[in-house]
DNA sequence: GTCAGTTCCGACAACGTTGTCGTCAACGCT
DNA sequence: AGCGTTGACGACAACGTTGTCGGAACTGAC
């Protein structure tokens, strides 16, 4: 039997609403009572019900992460950082992965209004955000991390992945390198694209030639690494000349630095490689990669700040917050 | 404004009840208004509030997922698992990580108790189950993963950890090694131990002598690379004859692998090493880790299809499920 | 002693659902 | 015609909280 506000009421011979009082330290209470109050919710192991207080406030307590691919190591990462944000103010996180499945993600979006959750974080599926600007209409507070997209309501945590990419091909033209290579990934949507841009404008500025190879990656991690291998090999294959390979994230850069090995090109020496993201693996491989950090923890902390914000006072403008995306420096480039 | 059932009650000139009953697929209705109310519940766009439903039915359907750390690359595949799972029955999963405290456990537990959650599965903080059990009598159900508690309210899935070891001891002694040395980890409480349990039957079995060296190590991924390092060095200058080591987990494998390395033997032609897990990683590192696998997958679904069918029928027992502990051959043994 | 102002507290109505029970018509049986 | 039975629905009270409002008991000032 669940102990309620009553049996607190009838126990400490006041009620309910003082019962309430005390659990929600409104203050116009005595100092006496208070303490009486709290010392019967001590004794019974009183805990509020947060179904019956949402149904009055509106509120739960909790926010929602939606996440592409749980399965990628980045996600985890995000997650803990919204779980630790989030639980200082006592708020709870329901995590889903939409697979990006663009009905997977509109489902779970109902779902999660349904559920009454107070706030959703959400990384998009590949399929644009104009259903997420729908979605905003009828639900807030939404932020959004890893995309850019331009509506009053919704907020925006993203990495300068422009920049990032920038950095890695400057490094690499630092280090004499004039034929370099990039391995993306053809699954990308717009903001994928980040990465593209960020390679040929740097290319640009130096005056030096583009050359590039798509794959087509699923979702594992596997998949990513077997899709660099080949990449690579077709990359190398076709330019004999490249000495330097800027890939989409660091398990493509292990599948292409292991092209190398297997085409006897030694890493770094005949052929440079750098990733991006900076999973834990990065550091782990040998030769450990050279890689563009994303700070994964940053991210979702500050996607949760900003949510948590928007909870607290939805007068309050959505914001738009840009990390940056530094270079590591390891062997592998 | 939120769409009620009152709102739709009104549009279908039916009263609340009826469209209560269309919504919960009730049948005492005739097919005439049930199609009608349908029609305005879809032109509404009405869903039901699941507060106000949890409140009455004391259901929320969600269900509580408490690991010890997400950044931990085991526990992302469990989670998926038991996310998927879940899913089906259309309930959401709540995510908590302990970081192995036991206040924290604790605290989530409550937390997730006045949350409403239906029902929870944890991999349990290491200080024994006997927190467990007691929260078990004012809760329930609960499914305890990878550790042993016997009462009868607490389901149980956990992997075959003991056989898992002796499999990977098995494997050595038939590739001749008679000298193998194992490192595990301090922090171990009880269920922990399984590996060395395992580890010392398989070795006596084959009457040969048991060489260890503990190592504390941390909760990261980094850390525990690096105590695996560091013990591996210790293993081989105190014991220079081992020609085989046994790893607590993958992690620590990796390290150990790098210390072989390091230390100018050969692996596996000089040392060979056996992981425990087969974390993603594992399959990643050059050589390639042989390991004795967890289906990680499995465990988070078989606890996940448990706490479901307690759900739906509360008269049922919990059960204890095993999984087995598989060897997976690859390079570094 | 009256009066306004404060402090502390309780009654009561929400919140949006589901469960219980009752009603009322239609139906089949004798 | 009378009688139980069934099917289709509605009225109403829960569920455990919070918000609104009002009232009793004090306080201090004249």
């Amino acid at each position: 039997m669940r102990i309620t506000m009553k049996d607190v009421a009838q126990r400490a011979d006041v009620s309910i609403k003082t019962v309430s009082r005390v659990v929600n330290g409104e203050g116009e209470i005595s100092e006496a009572t208070s303490r009486r109050v709290q010392e019967v919710i001590d004794e019974l192991g009183y805990r509020p019900n947060r179904m019956a207080r949402g149904l009055v406030t509106q509120r739960t307590n909790s926010i929602g992460l939606v996440v592409p691919n749980i399965n990628n190591p980045f996600y985890p990462e995000v997650a803990e950082a919204v779980m630790s944000t989030a639980r200082v103010s006592q708020h709870h996180m329901l995590l889903c992965s939409h697979e990006n499945n663009y009905q997977e993600q509109q489902a779970i979006l109902d779902s999660l209004v349904a559920q009454g959750v107070d706030g959703i974080i959400i990384f998009p599926a590949l399929h644009g955000v104009e259903p997420l600007i729908r979605f905003s209409k009828s639900f807030s507070p939404l932020v959004v991390v890893n995309h850019e997209v331009d509506h009053p309501g919704i907020g925006v945590v993203r990495a300068d992945i422009v920049k990032g990419a920038a950095r890695a091909v400057e490094y690499l033209v630092g280090k004499g390198h004039r034929q370099i290579g990039m391995i993306k990934a053809e699954r990308s949507p717009a903001n994928r694209r980040w990465r593209e841009q960020g390679f040929k404008q740097a290319l640009a500025a130096h005056q030096l030639d583009f050359r590039e190879t798509a794959l087509v990656a699923g979702d594992s991690a596997a998949s990513d690494i077997d899709g660099g291998y080949a990449a690579a090999r077709e990359l190398l294959t076709r330019h004999p000349d490249i000495t330097a390979i800027f890939c989409y994230n660091d398990l493509m850069a292990i599948g292409a630095v292991r092209a190398c090995q297997d085409m006897s090109r030694r890493v770094p020496e005949d052929c440079a490689i750098v990733g991006f993201d900076d999973i834990t693996m990065a550091s782990i491989v040998r030769p450990a990669l050279t890689t563009i950090r994303i700070n994964k923890y940053e991210l979702g902390a500050e996607a949760a700040r900003q949510l948590l914000m928007l909870l607290d006072d939805d007068s309050r403008e959505a914001s738009h917050v840009v990390l940056e995306a530094d270079l590591i420096i390891r062997e592998s480039a």
